[in-house]
DNA sequence: ATACAACGGTTGGTAGTTACAACTATATTC
DNA sequence: GAATATAGTTGTAACTACCAACCGTTGTAT
């Protein structure tokens, strides 16, 4: 169905292109609404929340690392370091070799929020995935990974500021 | 493979679950990166661009609705809209029967800016596509739909603001 | 018919997110 | 040992967003 859109090649892959737009501006906009209203359950801001399951997924880092998995400013990662600091969620390991450096590491304390924030949410993640066939629950991550890779590695060799 | 994760349909359920979380949670991130830097590019901010784009794929509508679609409170769509008013992006409509109501209606000079933005942007979607196998692009935008509808409706009935 | 509740929108105040620039302290290099 | 580079912190400013209080319009009830 719907040939004329598709006899030849460039429309339609600029249809898609027109539709991964609009989907993705979309869901940016749930997820967005979604982790505002869920933060404040556990007494932690959006982005200390993030700071937080990054430091636990990718282990101790310091401060600069955390902003390079967060895709933030150096001194935007360090107050994000120090509200988690002072809530006794991450602390600062000894430090090494070089004395500038700080590195993070998640508290017990830390782990068993994380624990929490993340039970709560793989609940509800379970409860959506119900509602796909087995293959694309499956393949729903996959794909997800291999966009975000994408976009990443497009953004990263300019690094250009602006335009 | 890996038959020990796959003899029981629950694990694997959960695990995709985990998988999603960690997937949406990288993709949320790289895309607000991404928008940040885009958004200077054509003085408007992010919550400005996504407004104008709710008001061009939805046609005219009012302050509330602008609010409903982008899920924000009505205060913020109220200064939302006044930015884009200030810009000349978007006119007040003429009121109708209910004086209270204001419409927006986005003018030829926002037509003109959304279409330029919507072309930057297709531009780098569409070389981001020509990487995936034509029926995954055409995949892509229908099954981040399914999503994001899945989670929305998922917040939707509750309506709670905390927990 | 008039008081009053409901609604749409605006404004004031506040909190969180983020970047850029300037700064401190530690390391490295020549 | 002075100059330079690097890691992190702090000051400042713009953006995002909510809640609460408010104003004016509309609808309803007595």
């Amino acid at each position: 169905m719907d040939s004329a859109l598709r006899t030849s090649h460039r429309p339609a892959l600029l249809r898609d292109a027109a539709r991964l737009q609009e989907a993705l501006n979309e869901l940016i906009r749930v997820l967005q609404f979604r982790d505002r209203d869920r933060a404040c359950c556990y007494d932690l801001s959006v982005s200390q929340c993030h700071a937080l399951q990054a430091l636990i997924q990718n282990g101790p880092m310091t401060v600069t690392q955390l902003g390079g998995q967060l895709y933030l400013e150096k001194s935007t990662a360090s107050r994000l370091a120090k509200a988690l600091l002072e809530k006794e969620l991450v602390r600062k390991r000894a430090p090494r070799a070089d004395g500038r450096v700080v590195i993070l590491q998640v508290t017990e304390a830390g782990h068993r929020l994380a624990r929490k924030i993340l039970n709560d949410l793989s609940e509800e993640y379970r409860n959506l995935l119900e509602g796909f066939e087995p293959d694309v629950r499956a393949a729903l991550p996959l794909l997800l990974d291999r966009l975000t890779q994408t976009i990443s590695t497009r953004m990263d060799p300019e690094d250009l500021t602006c335009c």
